[in-house]
DNA sequence: AGTTTATGTCAGTCTTGTTGACTTTCCAAG
DNA sequence: CTTGGAAAGTCAACAAGACTGACATAAACT
């Protein structure tokens, strides 16, 4: 096992992974460098509204589940209340996100995307799924799959919780 | 065609890709938080030093190319000289990086790591390493050469060019 | 000699993160 | 029923790390 190994390091056949330093540290400046590719797109154009990518992720996950609460918005983006508070509230007063008071649980904000807020996020989402799909493209098939798997194996436990209730909805 | 994409999305096969916006902003939110967990370890041992995500770049790049100058570093990192310049300070100050002046041309500095900057390089490294390396394991070798597939063609081409430069060290 | 290049620095601003203190609302134990 | 704590959200102040712009120095190039 041992000898295949060495002579497949990351051999597609029924061979285990034999994974050198060398090759992990190219899996992370991959990361490194894809990351940066995979928000290029949308940092350019919240430059013409003034956002920034903070703005960015709370328009998605909004659009991701309408009516969400501001404490489930808190445990997706993992930062902390008052953060995310400054950047609904520019949201908010610019008129791109609704706040409704909760009818159950009063203290509950559930906030929606108003027409104007789900315009920026199709601009803003249109253009990373370009992005994506062209890569997506050229990488072939089995490349998604595999691109999928890792990704998913690097998550934290919770995080990877967030990452699997969005598809289901 | 169209029937046959239908019935296998994102096929193993001969099967063009046919990617749905869903299956698009699938992949979106798995870079979004695994790129969290990709920098959760580093982060949490950064603190330890007061440091943060800035300087962990800074070493990484100077870790793997020893004497590369101020001017390179900026072109990989992308960030303003002036940004660079303040990180760059507080380490050769604490004495984890070393600033040699060019032999050939003065005006240039080549950066390397002291020992104490090995050393914590080391510990970020190993880090990120041991999750890179779970994940590998657990996708299994075919998704690895996916997940490489794609991040390399979600960069942009400067990135690419970086990327790839770090090979043939 | 004059220009360009590489680097460093000062000052000021912006985004986005942080902690601390506060209000409103809900719920449950006495 | 009341009261005290927990939960959700808001306001204020501060810090890290990015940015721009201006300027300085030294070395290299033309």
């Amino acid at each position: 096992m041992a000898e295949r190994a060495v002579n497949n390091p990351i051999g597609t056949g029924e061979s285990l992974l034999f994974l050198t330093d060398e090759q992990l540290r190219r899996g992370i400046e991959a990361m490194f460098f894809a990351y940066r590719g995979f928000t290029a797109d949308p940092d350019r154009i919240l430059q013409n509204y003034e956002y920034g990518r903070a703005h960015h992720r709370a328009i998605h996950f909004i659009n991701r589940t309408p009516g969400t609460t501001v404490n489930n918005l808190l445990s997706i983006l993992g930062v902390t209340k008052q953060s995310l508070n400054r950047v609904l509230r520019s949201l908010i007063a610019d008129g791109l996100v609704e706040s409704r008071v909760g009818v159950q649980d009063k203290r509950e904000r559930h906030l929606y995307l108003t027409e104007t807020g789900a315009k920026l996020e199709r601009e803003l989402s249109e253009a990373q799924r370009n992005r994506m799909r062209a890569a997506y493209r050229n990488a072939g098939p089995e490349a998604v799959a595999g691109f999928r798997a890792v990704l998913e194996q690097m998550m934290d436990p919770e995080m990877l919780r967030h990452f699997q209730a969005g598809m289901d909805t």
